[in-house]
DNA sequence: TCAACTGTATCAGTGTATTAGTACAGTATG
DNA sequence: CATACTGTACTAATACACTGATACAGTTGA
């Protein structure tokens, strides 16, 4: 798991951060319990503060991405058993409604707009 | 073409209106030529300052939505005519590759994220 | 030309986001 | 208990985002 982070990016740390662990979950490169670098490590590493990474775990505990043990360090959560299809369904709608936006704004055809979306689930899935 | 508006919403008041207009324009509300609200008559409406609305429309037109004619209005774009269809896929990806890793993310299958997609091209396409 | 409209530029004020410094609290392990 | 690790809370500095008041410049049409 390694990680890296561009100060001049215009992104904020904590999202770029966000966007990476998430990226490594949905690909399957972190799986269920595995460990992240502490707090500390993974600041020292990057050379930031650790109230940035701290941040970033925060957000992604509230998004049910890792589960943090007080004291004892963050882990990859497993899956999202108590949580509805629906309730997952709308979460992602306002995803799925914005990139039907952009791709129609943009004159592109329906089918195009799909199946630019299925090549990124495959490149995430590697194997379907 | 009713906007509305709501200040306690968290975003931005020209991020609405951003993206209400494409909201139309891609479901075809608004077609090729038709005129919008001049920024002043809007700004009324809203009961907003005229530079956030013209602040909306800068950025429609920096995105190729709508077309400003200097002292006679603003219109809608007649589509991206010079536009290379490598630089539409090349706008869209970031998108396409958000929705997907929200999507696996969430633990939903390829399949239906896809159809999540194709719920909201149909209701953009079918507005007629 | 004049009046009324169009969009634009400039400046200022308010609030919030972002990051960091520092100190605190819980847990593992010897 | 003691030490060294874990995450957390509080505070503050800085920058920038957002909105608005106001004045400017070009276009339209009588």
């Amino acid at each position: 798991m390694i990680l890296h982070v561009n100060p001049s990016s215009g992104l904020p740390l904590y999202l770029q951060i966000e966007a990476q662990v998430k990226q490594a979950v949905a690909a399957a490169a972190l799986k269920a319990d595995d460990a992240l670098p502490s707090v500390r490590k993974l600041a020292a590493d990057l050379r930031i503060n650790p109230n940035t990474v701290a941040r970033a775990y925060q957000n992604l505990e509230r998004d049910g991405v890792i589960r943090t043990v007080p004291g004892g360090g963050c882990y990859v959560a497993d899956g999202m058993p108590g949580l509805l299809k629906t309730e997952k369904v709308r979460r992602l709608r306002p995803h799925a409604q914005q990139i039907a936006v952009e791709g129609m704004q943009l004159r592109l055809l329906p089918e195009e707009i799909l199946k630019l979306v299925q090549e990124e689930l495959e490149k995430l899935g590697g194997k379907s």
